[in-house]
DNA sequence: CGTCCAATTGAGCAGTGTCAATTACCGTGG
DNA sequence: CCACGGTAATTGACACTGCTCAATTGGACG
């Protein structure tokens, strides 16, 4: 697992010295572990589960701005408030820093900051992806976009570079969260769901659970670039 | 204009070394810098002028996901391949590096890293506010949101911490390019303007000057968190 | 077996998009 | 300096996607 994680190209003193630094804690799903607009006072690596990252309106609308899965990280490094909620949406464990002491930490050791960008560099990759997704996609084509993806980041054990995308897979959204993904309804993705699934590209055993029948038709809706 | 610049803090050698390496070159307006999908050959630091950074779906949609101002940075560093254009909005001067230089540059000097990893985590940030407002904000939300980021960041001089919002600037965009940072088209963004104009909330003497009139009222009306 | 909540489905509507016509602006050349 | 042409922007009428509100279904669990 730790080879993914943030910690991974230390010096075996230094990735010493950073694990003193960090203490495990585990979060129960629906817990928030991050409030939007407060102090930035942590950050963390995820060791197990999956979180979603959302902003909101001052009346309740909400948008999810990224999913972080086992080995990702979380919070705001050098700022003086999280611009946004983070909150379990699986059970969780995370390995959690004081963002000042972590602050500090990377600043003496130039190899996790370069670790630290790399892993920004690709966030922000994805940020745009979506940008594109929010701003010109249909309904259908963000849900197709949105399987291709779940199958693609589940798919990543952490180890090594396998990128086996699953074909099945249990998602870690309700319906109401893949509409604050996708901003769209609840009702559009379930109408959405159940197309794809009349035209047999996908399957829906369970109300989580998504088995692609058809990748390369599904590949073809999600208008990818 | 140098100490917001990627550069800055560096120390005096290594500042020369880093000048040495780049190029100046004038881009004219309407000129690509970097497109989509091509090998990441260069990054370059903007020193005037202003460009967008776009993606495109296969059939001709495009969504701009970020306007880069003086002294931004521009280009993928430590990737094999550009994931966005990036094209003059207006004439403009780049300082330009062969990317695997500059990456090699800044592998050697930690502090340049440090400035590019504020800078990304930064644009990030902003990433994150323009999903939600391409999840969640309604047409004349984005209007108002757009003219009042637009205020703030032709309004950032560059030289100490100025934020001096504009009441009155000119767009580097016309009016599809405001479409296409909003995911509206050219006729609705057309349309709330117009709106805005009859409310006097802002005034528009030109096709391309925007006149902030009531910007308490603006603010309200862009839904910020 | 019944209850509860998530998900689905339906009907009608609102906000944007589309397509087309008109107007305003700006540069050009007479 | 003014007339003209071309492009950008505005405005109008209408269509359509996705949203809202409401009813129904379907699982999961006690």
């Amino acid at each position: 697992m730790r080879n993914r994680a943030i910690c991974a190209g230390l010096e075996p003193d230094e990735l010493d010295a950073l694990g003193q630094l960090g203490r495990k804690q585990r979060v129960a799903k629906g817990q928030t572990v991050l409030w939007e607009g407060d102090d930035s006072v942590v950050v963390a690596n995820v060791i197990e589960g999956v979180l979603k990252v959302s902003m909101s309106i001052s009346d309740g609308r909400e948008q999810i701005v990224g999913l972080v899965f086992a080995s990702d990280f979380i919070g705001r490094p050098f700022g003086q408030q999280s611009p946004y909620s983070v909150t379990a949406l699986t059970d969780a464990e995370l390995c959690i820093f004081s963002r000042s002491t972590f602050d500090s930490f990377a600043r003496q050791h130039p190899e996790l900051e370069h670790k630290l960008l790399r892993r920004t560099l690709t966030e922000l990759d994805r940020a745009h992806e979506w940008m594109l997704l929010l701003g010109k996609k249909t309904a259908t084509e963000r849900i197709a976009t949105l399987l291709l993806e779940m199958s693609a980041r589940l798919g990543e054990t952490g180890c090594s570079a396998d990128n086996n995308a699953l074909d099945a897979f249990e998602l870690p959204l309700d319906r109401q969260q893949m509409g604050d993904v996708l901003g769209l309804t609840i009702e559009t993705v379930s109408r959405q769901l159940s197309l794809l699934k009349a035209d047999g590209v996908i399957n829906l055993p369970d109300r989580r659970t998504v088995a692609i029948q058809d990748r390369a038709r599904l590949q073809d809706l999600s208008a990818a670039a």
